[in-house]
This record gives structure tokens, C-alpha cells and sequence, in this order.
RNA sequence: GCCUGUGUGGCGGAAUUGGUAGACGCGUACGACUCAAAAUCGUAUAUCCAAAAGAUGUAAGGGUUCGAUUCCCUUCACAGGUACCA
């Protein structure tokens, strides 16, 4: 058989017939499978896509069967960086690169004869498409959720951008790992804070993986602590944030940032001048530089001049200034225990600063900290000179030293978190422009939205400027307007959106993707739902998705979506490693091209051996010897035609396998075992094999349970026997009365190991199996001179006896 | 460091609520077919023992249980995420 004609046969079959163009039916029930749509690289699609690509194919194909409505969709996100570049680096337009890339990958993507409905398709980069992102983005700006502010931003002087915290994750940029530095700048901020509880709270509306959830709730990284006013001897006062307030007694100083504004205001008070400089200097060089492992250490100097007082004693501390407290994050500025906290312990080492234990118990040890994580899961902590609350345990005191201090009005419960605004500028050129104008009368002031969208103008110059502005700035036609409130000339927003802007709503976009009226209407979202599965790279499950979520959510509390969590199921898959057990990469050489597989082998091995070549959410290496055999087994799914006839030779077996392979392969598909899927149908044909011949149902049957994974094969097979093609056709329903079997095999242990088996009726008593197990010859050689002490007898499973 | 995940034959991996560990596939060996090879088919394949019987065996050690790959504790290794977050 002819693999490449048949599979070009059967995909311009569904292509004709649109097998797989779906429309909001209300008679049929939804299903909305969704894939991440890809950056369409000019590396082409990758095996790694292939994997979810088919996972979540399969997935469709099957429910399709089951009569459900399918949405599964697919698109291009080919707006930001990586695009840009490729364009800069070959020479050719991004718009082109794009269009170019977009090609490959969706012929590519036929190949494999994914079963997307292709009508529904569009790219971030599609101007129809970025007008409504534009829109969304006035909602924001509408709702006081998007602002510009002078921020300390992350640049990457190699990519001459901005870039958003996450992307600058480790010190380094994202996209070239470039070290990155720390650039005062005006930027449109995303009011992403704020949300920081409903996306917490809204995880509870999801039915995402576990680890995706924790992914999401350490990005978001809550702590619930005080924040504490504490005053400074002849005036002022600063505040500070504080997980452990019940080691309130032991602060023996305070310590804050050298990037924050509060050293800023004592330096006119402050004796030192010159050496306080010096090191909020060093810090700004700092943190332009590795900030991970060489300056962890306890750096900093005494402010002297300025004295604080504990509040809740009255005793004087000094203040030191050190860069382990960050300008950004809580207030600033936090209170020392060296006692119990390792950080504050280290610090005070180093600057020998006098320690204060104010909590004991067993695990004290003066040699380290006695912290948090040792003492709340001490029995015998508790309270040490804390005047009153000395005695009491770690809980009591928490609450008691809050209440007191609140009553005194110094003291607030607060939650903080990690999680800061979004930073939404990009100063380049491949993005979606910012529809704002800035007027000298008026400020800023969205676009019309009648003049959206703000296209990104026809130019050869896209190169990012070496100064930091966005390309854009520079196309005086572009930049020179009217301002939309009072007329008056005006200058437009030159930055452009992250490219997660355009992948934080495309899967409502899908719902409804035509629309010129609404970015989506709600009566196709109300219909839609929700997406029900979700795919992605693990890589993808802390910031896109919270992106995403935070976006639905914001369209939610302002009426425009149907639900606050649009997303059902949230899934990652594993990665396709090379055969050396290596990530692929062009360096390393182990790099698969998909097309070569399909060339040499056909698109349904490689779908059935992606399928089957490990557990679905875990890397597994690339084998092409494991390749070799999936192809076997649809060699062997062929020849099994030769097999059908008229009658059966008859198995009494083989209608409870038929059927405990359909009740298999439905609870694989629920739970993501596509590699059992697989070698239950091996199994399947296997038995097929044995038989003198099979009949064309028993054929047809196999041939649909497999159809989902080799949708080529399949159609063609089935074709052959004259049946009508399987994607009209229906999903076999599991008959719970065909598996039941008249015998099975009592395992018989003693002593829990495995002495005999006997084949018995499957409806005997208790009693009767442990009287059969106990006659076993085997058994019953173990049983002599000994007693017995217990039986049990698990009914259609063994027997254990128990003997002394 | 912290968080998460993983650890099962020569290899990829199965084992759905604790109940026959190693399904299925690969590889290997032998056999059939062939002048020969490939392909295909058959048989075997965790380890120890000539074989049976048996013993050992799911990273290591301990525990709970009639029974543990599965539950609990301790330790180790690897992978990913995160990094002075108060």
C-alpha cells in the first residue's frame, strides 16, 4: 500500500467535504479542544508540536464520533520578538516572514492530517484580529487598568526592549539571555495587582492539573503578614511588612532598601553621606549584574545620624542600609530579627549587630536562626522576653501582638504579593501598535474606535533604535496626528504590546472568529462555554495562562465574556527529546524533522508512535527503532483484511476484549493514557492475529477504535471492506454485558506470596474458593504442620492464607 | 536553598480503589521461510540456579498491612521551576 497516496487521498477527502468545519449547533452538544497556536518559526513545525498536536487531534476525532460539536481550531501568534529577529537576520519584512512561515507550517500541518477547522483560522498579525486587541486594550485603559508610569523596567541592551519581569526572569533576557539591566522609563503598566486575589480565588473555578495551579499560585506568591508604622527618633516614620510579628520583641535594627525612596528622605539626616552613596551607587551597578550567586552576600552599611524605635517598646535601633531588601517589593523596608530569621542572621554577622532570641523550644540551636520553618513545627515553641507574651506559643502570639499593636493603630493585617503590574510596552516595531494619542491639552487619549485598528505602517525601517525608542517613533507619518478629543495635533504611542497580548484572548477569537461587529459575540462564548481542554508546553503554564486569565477575568468584571474563567481544563504535555535523551537542539545535532518521518514513514506512524511512546505529560526520548515497530503494527492492521470472511472462526473471548478494549481506550482518552491507547489496539489485533478469520464488524471495530490516532490508514482500510468513512461514523459503545466471564483465575498466596492458581467459576462463595485454595497440591505442601491463622479471600481476585 | 515532578529489565514504558510486578513495544538470541540477505512468521527473554522447585527484585533504608511499585517517615540521585519576597 501506497502511504503517501492514501494519505493525500483521505485529506483532500475531509478538505472537500470540510469533514471537520464546525457552526454552533444548538441541537449538539460542545466541545471546544484547543491546541497553544504556535509562533510559525522559520524552523517549521517540530516534533514536539506533532505530540500535542495529535494528542488533542485524537482527542477530537473521537468526540466527533460520540456526537459531539468539536471545536478545535488552530492559528498563528506571530507577533513579537522572534519574528522581528528572523526578519532583521534574513532581510525580508516581518509581515513577509510571517506569511512565508505561516505556509510551511499549515502544509505541514495538513500533512499530518490534523483535523483543525481550517475556516476558523487567523494570526494575531491579522489586522482584523489586532483591532479588536486594540479595543480591548482602550477597555483597560478606560477602567483605569492600564496607565503609564516612570518605572525601574528590565532592558536588554542586546535587543534594545523592555521586558516584562517574567521575561527577564533569572537576570537575563528570554530571548538572547543577555544580562539584563535596570532602565528608568515610561511605560503603559497593566493594573495585573490588583487581580492578584481573583486569580487566586478563580483557580477554584478551574479543573487545571495540579502543578498547573501551584505554577499559577507561585507566580502569584502570596504571603499574609502585618505591616507595622514604626517612627524615628526626632521625627518621621517608615513602615514595614512582616510575615513573623511574633518575633516582634527581637528586632535589634531595620534594614532598607538602597533603592527606595525612604533613604532618599533621611539623607539630609543622615552623618554618612558619603559612604551611604557609595553604596546605593554599587547597588545600581548591581543590579545590572549577576544578582543570583556572586553578591548574595550580606552587603550593606550602618545609616548613622538616624535612630528607629521598636513600636512595640519603645527601644532604639539602628537602621542599615542592604540590596537583600528590594525598593519593590512590600514597603521597602523590613524589621531585623538575627535570632530567627537566616537572612537577618547572616546579616548581623557580618555586621555585628547584637541578636535577641525571643522564641525557644526544642529545636533551638544558637548557632543559626531558629526560624519560622523550625519553630512552627515545634510542639514546645513559645515566647521569650516579650513581656507579656513571653509563655505563650507561636499561634497565640501572632494574634495577641497583632491585636495589640492594631488597637494602637500602628498595625495592619495586610496580604502582599509577588505578583507585580504587568509592564506592557515593547519598543518595537512587530507588535500591535498602542492605540493612544498624546495631546498637550488633553493627556492621553485613546483612538476612536471607529478609527481602529492603528495599523502598523508599510515601512522598510523596523530595526529597533539605538536609543531605546520604538522604530516606530521615527515614521513622522505615523507619529503626527490629531488628537480624537479636541482635534489639536497631537503625537501617537510609538511602543507596541507584548506578543502575549494577542495570545491572552485568541481562544475567544475562535468562538466567533469572524465577527467585524465584537471581538467575539456572546452568544457563541455562551455557547462555546468554555474551553474544555487546553494544551501547552509546561513553559507556558505560569505566565501565558495567567496572562490569559487575568485578561478573561478583566473582560468578565466588565460584562464581555460569559464566564471569569474561560478555560476548563489546563494540560501540559511533555517534551520530545532527541535520541541522545537531550533536549533538541540545532547545536546538539539531534534535531527530527517531522516531514523526513512522514516521507520515510507516513503521518500515521509518526502520529501512533508519538502516541505511544511514553506517558503523555512526561519527555521521553526519540527512538527509531520504537518508530520502526508502530509502523509494523499498522502493517500488521493491514494485513488483517486478508483475515475478514464472512464468519468468524469463534472465540468466546473475543467480544468481552472487543469491549474491554473500547471501556479502556474511553478511560484513556479522559485521562491523557494515549500510550495505553496504543497497546490496548495492539493487543486487540494481536488476538485478531491468532484468529482463523475475523468478520468485517470485528474489522470495522478495530479500525475506528484506531482511527483517532492513524486517520489515514484507517479510512482507507474501512473503505476497502465497504463501509461508508468512519469520520461519519459513530464511537462503539462499551457493553458492560459482554465482559463478563464465566471463570477466572484465583490467585491463591500464603503468607502473601503467590503459591498456586486455579481457573473456577467467577460466582462461587468466599468460602468456597478458600476451600479450593486450600486443596491446591502446591498450597496445600505449604499448609502442612502449620496453623492457620487467617484466610482472606478477595471474591474474582485470590486468596491469601495466612499461616504460622 | 525552596517548590514541583521523576526514579520499575539491555531500552521506551504498563500496573484505574493497596491484591499475580514487568502489559504493549523495542532490542537481543535461536528457529522457520530463502541459494543468501532483507522483510515476515514462531519461540525465548528481570536476576540467581543445568532445570524444576525456590530465592531475590520496582533508587536506598525503615514503618503500616494478611498483602506495598502504590500509603507514611528518613536518605540519595536526576529533571524542571524559582531565587535574598521580609
Amino acid at each position: 500500500m501506497n502511504t503517501k497516496e492514501i494519505e493525500s487521498k483521505w485529506q483532500k477527502y475531509w478538505d472537500d467535504n470540510k469533514s471537520f468545519k464546525v457552526v454552533e449547533d444548538k441541537n449538539k452538544k460542545p466541545y471546544y479542544i484547543l491546541v497553544e497556536f504556535p509562533y510559525p518559526s522559520g524552523a517549521g513545525l517540530h516534533v514536539g508540536h506533532v505530540r500535542s498536536y495529535t494528542a488533542q487531534d485524537a482527542m477530537a476525532r473521537m468526540m466527533r464520533l460520540k456526537g459531539y460539536n468539536v471545536l478545535y481550531p488552530m492559528g498563528w501568534d506571530a507577533f513579537g520578538a522572534p519574528a522581528e529577529q528572523y526578519a532583521i537576520k534574513n532581510h525580508i519584512h516581518p509581515k513577509e516572514a510571517v506569511k512565508e512561515n505561516i505556509k510551511t507550517f499549515k502544509k505541514q500541518m495538513k500533512t499530518l492530517g490534523f483535523s483543525f477547522d481550517w475556516d476558523r483560522e487567523f494570526s494575531t498579525t491579522d489586522p482584523e484580529y489586532y483591532k479588536w486587541t486594540q479595543w480591548q486594550f482602550i477597555k483597560f485603559f478606560e477602567k483605569n487598568m492600564a496607565y503609564k508610569a516612570k518605572v525601574n523596567v528590565n532592558w536588554c541592551p542586546n535587543c534594545k526592549t523592555v521586558l516584562s519581569n517574567e521575561d527577564a526572569a533569572g537576570g537575563v533576557c528570554e530571548r538572547c539571555g543577555t544580562k539584563v539591566e535596570q532602565k528608568e522609563k515610561e511605560q503603559w503598566m497593566l493594573r495585573m495587582s490588583d487581580y492578584a486575589e481573583d486569580l487566586l480565588k478563580g483557580l477554584d473555578d478551574t479543573n487545571f492539573a495540579d502543578r498547573v495551579k501551584l505554577g499559577q499560585i507561585n507566580w502569584i506568591g502570596k504571603s499574609t503578614g502585618v505591616e507595622l508604622d514604626v517612627n524615628i527618633k526626632d521625627g518621621g516614620k517608615f513602615s514595614i511588612f512582616t510575615t513573623c510579628i511574633e518575633t516582634v520583641y527581637g528586632i535589634t535594627f531595620f534594614v532598607i532598601a538602597p533603592d527606595g525612596k525612604l533613604i532618599k528622605e533621611l539623607m539630609p539626616r543622615v552623618k554618612n553621606k558619603d559612604e551611604v552613596m557609595k553604596y546605593i551607587e554599587e547597588t545600581k551597578l548591581k543590579s545590572n549584574m549577576d544578582r543570583t550567586e556572586l553578591n548574595k552576600g550580606k552587603t550593606g552599611c550602618l545609616v548613622e545620624g538616624v535612630m528607629a524605635i521598636n513600636p512595640i517598646n519603645g527601644k532604639e535601633v539602628p537602621i542599615y542600609l542592604g540590596d537583600f531588601v528590594l525598593g519593590d517589593y512590600g514597603t521597602g523596608a523590613v524589621m531585623a530579627v538575627p535570632s530567627h530569621d537566616a537572612r537577618d542572621f547572616e546579616y548581623a554577622k557580618v555586621h555585628n549587630i547584637p541578636m535577641l532570641q525571643v522564641i525557644d523550644g526544642d529545636g533551638y540551636d544558637e548557632n543559626k536562626a531558629y526560624e519560622k520553618g523550625d519553630y512552627l513545627i515545634d510542639t514546645t515553641a513559645h515566647l521569650i522576653n516579650s513581656e507579656e507574651f513571653s509563655g505563650m506559643t507561636i499561634i497565640d502570639a501572632k494574634e495577641k501582638i497583632t491585636d495589640k499593636l492594631e488597637k494602637l493603630g500602628i498595625a495592619r493585617r495586610v496580604n502582599n504579593y509577588k505578583m507585580r503590574d504587568w509592564v506592557f510596552s515593547r519598543q518595537r516595531f512587530w507588535g500591535e501598535p498602542i492605540p493612544m494619542v498624546n495631546c498637550p491639552k488633553c493627556g492621553w487619549v485613546p483612538v476612536n474606535e471607529s478609527d481602529l485598528p492603528v495599523m502598523l505602517p508599510d515601512v522598510a525601517e523596523y530595526e529597533p533604535t539605538d536609543d531605546g525608542e520604538s522604530p516606530l517613533a521615527k515614521i513622522e507619518s505615523f507619529v503626527n496626528c490629531t488628537c480624537p478629543k479636541c482635534g489639536g495635533k497631537a503625537k501617537r504611542e510609538t511602543d507596541t504590546m507584548p506578543n502575549w497580548a494577542g495570545s491572552s484572548w485568541y481562544f475567544l477569537r475562535f468562538m466567533d472568529p469572524h465577527n467585524d461587529q465584537e471581538f467575539a459575540s456572546m452568544e457563541n462564548m455562551k455557547y462555546w462555554n468554555k474551553v474544555d481542554w487546553y494544551n501547552g508546553g509546561m513553559e507556558h503554564t505560569a505566565r501565558h495562562l495567567l496572562y490569559a486569565r487575568f485578561w478573561v477575568q478583566f473582560l468578565y468584571n466588565n460584562g464581555l465574556v460569559p464566564h471569569k474563567e474561560m478555560i476548563w481544563t489546563r494540560v501540559s504535555h511533555g517534551m520530545v527529546l532527541g535520541s541522545d535523551n537531550q533536549k533538541m537542539s540545532k547545536s546538539k545535532g539531534n534535531v527530527i524533522n517531522p516531514d523526513d518521518i512522514v516521507n520515510e514513514f507516513g503521518a500515521d506512524t509518526l502520529r501512533l508512535y508519538e502516541m505511544f511512546m511514553g506517558d503523555y505529560t512526561m519527555d521521553a526520548p526519540w527512538s527509531v527503532d520504537s518508530l520502526r515497530g508502530c509502523r509494523r503494527f499498522l502493517d500488521k492492521v493491514i494485513k488483517l483484511k486478508d483475515k475478514v470472511n464472512e464468519k468468524r472462526g469463534f472465540t468466546e473471548s473475543l467480544l468481552a476484549i472487543q469491549n474491554s478494549t473500547i471501556k479502556k481506550i474511553d478511560y484513556d482518552f479522559t485521562n491523557m493514557g494515549y500510550n495505553t491507547i496504543v497497546s490496548s489496539l495492539m493487543i486487540l489485533t494481536n488476538k485478531y492475529m491468532e484468529m482463523e478469520s475475523i468478520t468485517k464488524d470485528d474489522y470495522h471495530l478495530l479500525l475506528v477504535l484506531l482511527n483517532p490516532i492513524a486517520p489515514h490508514i484507517t479510512e482507507e482500510l474501512n473503505e476497502m471492506i465497504g463501509f461508508s468513512p468512519i469520520v461519519n461514523d459513530t464511537w462503539p459503545v462499551f457493553d458492560p454485558e459482554k465482559i463478563k466471564e464465566d471463570t477466572f483465575e484465583m490467585v491463591v498466596q500464603v503468607n502473601g506470596k503467590v503459591r498456586g492458581k486455579e481457573k473456577v467459576s467467577s460466582n462461587i462463595s468466599k468460602e468456597e474458593m478458600e476451600e479450593i485454595a486450600k486443596n491446591i497440591p502446591n498450597v496445600k505442601s505449604y499448609l502442612e504442620n502449620h496453623e492457620i491463622v487467617k484466610i482472606i479471600a478477595i471474591p474474582k481476585k485470590l486468596v491469601n492464607i495466612v499461616i504460622k
